[in-house]
DNA sequence: TTGCCAGTAGATCGATCGGTCTATATGGTA
DNA sequence: TACCATATAGACCGATCGATCTACTGGCAA
């Protein structure tokens, strides 16, 4: 696939495989075919990261990184607080817009292990959180009133994003959301 | 379950038990989960449906009417086109607070199969077709001055709090929703 | 009464699941 | 050189998947 993804050591190429495999295929997808795609040996994967479950685990903390910095990078740099947060949701347009948008991804690992036990809910639960300490933390530079209120408001705006530009990719919902984010911002 | 399922044939006891354990278990629930839950003979299931995937696809052409008159039902009568609208997002709240709601029926599927060529794809693209329908249905009644536009931003507060309401259900996305919702209808 | 048919019960199929196992190869280090 | 950790390749395990099959049962209609 990538350079990277050819010299790496297994553990590297089974976290490649799996973030990608994992998102396009869902959670059902089955080891063997994680393995092929990571030309990785069947033991390796119980060395490093003892099934899975784990492996699913390991990939939900790297991607919260990768994803948390996403939002970093998309907020840009310069621009006045409530430029920031606008211009997440033109990131996000293009972000939905991309053909091979297929939701989020830590929405989907939720409903597909309906085990309450699953290691990746607690990653998941992570995530979100960071999510919204980056909301808060944001509206509060930008002087907000009720910096915690309008994270909950800015939150639901994405998520609803991502999940329309999932069902329903011809439009735009995040055009739609940042209208509705303008206003969360002025309130 | 209820004096219903234990006096229908096997295909109505087939569509309740489905119905059921598709929502609480998810899409990769077996095929003798189904049977034993409806108490239905194996060869039943194919004789009806053909196999899962026909009894998935029965199961969400029975739940969108279903849920489209719960819709329906939840904007109320009597009141404006405005207070019917919001009444909506006041029932979402009960919805989504309850202990066992556990998201979007029709998004968990479509992510359960990720082959798009499953049946079930089509009943759900179908019911958001219907969803978005009564949304501009009545902002038309409403006399908004963009009614398919705001009937999108109203469909992504909906898809946001159904979602925010399955992964973090402590708080009250529908409320959250709602005092966008009102700044849409008064758009 | 006879025949039909929808239903039940459950054995069985091939495929695939996640996981464990043995055997072998390789590369670095004592 | 000898050793050991880490890798690969792949057979193998029991369990479960969706689906097909035979055998049998009960009720209803001709």
């Amino acid at each position: 696939m990538n350079a990277k993804a050819e010299t790496a050591g297994p553990r590297e190429r089974l976290l490649l495989a799996a973030e990608n495999l994992l998102y396009s295929r869902g959670g059902s997808v089955g080891v063997s075919a994680l393995l092929e795609e990571a030309n990785v040996a069947r033991r390796s994967l119980y060395e490093h990261f003892g099934g899975k479950d784990g492996l699913v685990a390991a990939v939900l903390r790297r991607t919260a990184d990768e994803d948390l910095a996403w939002y970093e990078s998309a907020l840009g740099d310069g621009d006045s607080p409530r430029g920031r947060l606008l211009a997440l949701f033109d990131r996000l347009d293009e972000l939905v817009s991309n053909a091979d948008f297929r939701g989020c991804r830590y929405l989907a690992i939720d409903l597909a292990f309906a085990d309450q036990d699953h290691p990746a809910h607690a990653e998941t639960d992570a995530y979100r959180g960071r999510i919204r300490a980056l909301l808060v933390r944001e509206l509060e530079a930008l002087g907000h009133a009720r910096p915690e209120h309008a994270a909950e408001q800015l939150h639901l705006l994405i998520e609803g994003t991502l999940v329309m530009g999932a069902t329903q990719n011809h439009q735009h919902p995040a055009r739609v959301a940042r209208e509705l984010a303008a206003v969360v911002l002025d309130g």
